[in-house]
DNA sequence: TATGAATGAGTCTTCATTCAT
DNA sequence: AATGAATGAAGACTCATTCAT
């Protein structure tokens, strides 16, 4: 049974499955990791988890869904009214690694998730969302003459493909100034688009 | 034990065993395949998979060193001794998409690879090899004065990442033909570079 | 996880699992004996036997570590303040058939156990115990001029070495009566000690 | 298939065989030394031990008849024709020790037979014929007047309790001199029996 | 005689999930 | 809301034994 209301003690807890959760599916895996580490991690019955979760695999959805909200978030306050479209990308990409810096553990669970026949519907239906955004940008800067006709799609997935590397590579593994790797990020896929 | 002496008949059954597995950790991922599943596929009883490996994880191990192997003589093949630093990336980008879309299932795998603690440090030290091919023709290119002083690591990774990134959703997802996504990942690469 | 925690019902539970793996090990022997034949005798599932012990292993390991106190204190009961030191001896065999004949199991198991490369270290130390407790009586016998000198240990281990094979011919084999058995090893211990 | 008649070949590949998995048997135990052992350290297939034995257990009988034929020999051989009784006792008692000491694999391939439910019927049948040895001299002791009238059995298997300990902890775990061993043994023995 | 290959029942162990209290 | 206990299917791996060659 999913708790339709919780008491804040309840949502305290809930939060703390989550967050152990999360930081134990980004340091281990999702399989490897098992409900059971989990309560364990937190000092409590393993009846707490099921309290909260129906099941392993919905505190990973709930990981996903409210990572997406929140990473959606951040960007779209990054974007705030600019008015142009290239100008936002650049915004976008910056928001994006940022918000990674801080979220860690979400941006392990993604990759794994994407490698997971359960999850990587929903993951793709997420990114689908952040992709159109990117895509939107693109379309405006292409009507407007700012870069040349192509596939915009296939440009935001190059963008993103980008990103996604250099958040695992630098901000993730290495923990380079999110700012130095930005700088480059934006450099970089802005000549890619304009030339 | 890893069998020295094989029989021709013997060294068939483990490339069957290698493909099977391939094929059954690319779809259904490497967790939720079980060995069991593997010898099923080919209809054999569970012993002889372990008379050919040790573990299922050192299977996935063959999988991720031949793979890189192959992958490696494939990209050197297509630079051929192109002396122009930029068109070496050129074609180390269209090698790249072309073997992976002859070898989707191991492209999956190494995505998983890449997020399991056991197989990631193997996974990163392939990479590695890549990468620093890469950096090589972008040092060369910068000495050239062809594309601006740059982190040539950061760059290489940001193009492996279009790379990966494209390849994922064109050509393994959507079976794009080759070419054209090859067509713009080098153009926004290459534009990326040179600005 | 040695479970620190265990209620009434828990305790019970690793009681049974203890008492039903020694008869069953001692009938069949270790090896010969699966967690699935003990939980199957009680009719508890397999996950009950791991929730109480690590290991199968362990299981015996614990049976050792018990059966060895609980002879110990066993025998120093039978000591009491005995002043003489051959009468201790005495007194110490009696008890330690006594105790055999009421824990036939673990005699049976201890035998495996010294036969066996993980468990015979852990066996040796409690039988050097029980030895040295022997010698002791000995050297205070030598010291006293009731028994001619001779190598402490040496003795001490024949007369462990009658004690086990008469304990395992006739208490735990044809089931004879303690007493009788007692009174033969007491008196060729004890002439063989003084002649 | 056992077979009947072995080429001079295949005598030696027995033996070899036999010899082997003495050895192995003796170090690990024989539950946890498997087929694959044995051939493995001989360097063959495992064809090889099924053409010679028909089974695992089948090697471990070979081995315990053996052994008592070759034990059994000794100990006559030891006796000669010597009219003493009592000193009958005393050379078996060093004809023992010295022949374990020259098969210490036996002895505690022994140890685990006795343990066994499979093999320990045929190990006993073994024991018997040597208790009935000594039995034999200990009647004829007393029928001289020479020792106390006593249960002959329980006599005779107290002395080989004393045997076989001493055989454990000095001959085969610490190597100590046989003739030392013997010593005390005959000593501890004849005063046991005499007073 | 001997080998590499294969079988498949069986072993220990894990784990998501449920339940009684 | 929480706990200790229990379930039992499933997983990785082993191994005595057999077979084709």
């Amino acid at each position: 049974m999913v708790r339709a209301k919780l008491t804040p003690r309840g949502k305290d807890r809930r939060e703390q499955l989550l967050r152990t959760g999360a930081s134990l599916f980004a340091e281990r895996g999702f399989h490897p990791t098992s409900v059971s580490d989990i309560v364990g991690a937190i000092g409590v019955g393993k009846g707490v988890f099921y309290w909260y979760f129906q099941s392993k695999d919905e505190l990973l959805s709930e990981l996903l869904k409210s990572g997406h909200h929140e990473l959606r978030k951040r960007q779209q306050q990054a974007l705030g009214d600019e008015p142009d479209p290239l100008r936002r990308i650049e915004r976008g990409i910056s928001a994006s690694l940022a918000w990674f810096a801080e979220h860690r553990d979400y941006f392990s669970i993604i990759q794994f998730a994407a490698t997971d026949e359960t999850f990587a519907p929903v993951l793709h239906r997420n990114e689908e969302i952040g992709l159109s955004d990117t895509a939107r940008h693109l379309k405006e800067a292409m009507a407007d003459g700012r870069i040349a006709d192509q596939d915009p799609d296939m440009l935001a997935r190059a963008i993103h493909g980008v990103i996604g590397r250099l958040t695992r590579d630098y901000v993730i593994e290495r923990n380079e100034d999110v700012d130095v790797v930005a700088e480059l990020a934006q450099s970089f896929c802005l000549r890619g688009l304009t030339g």
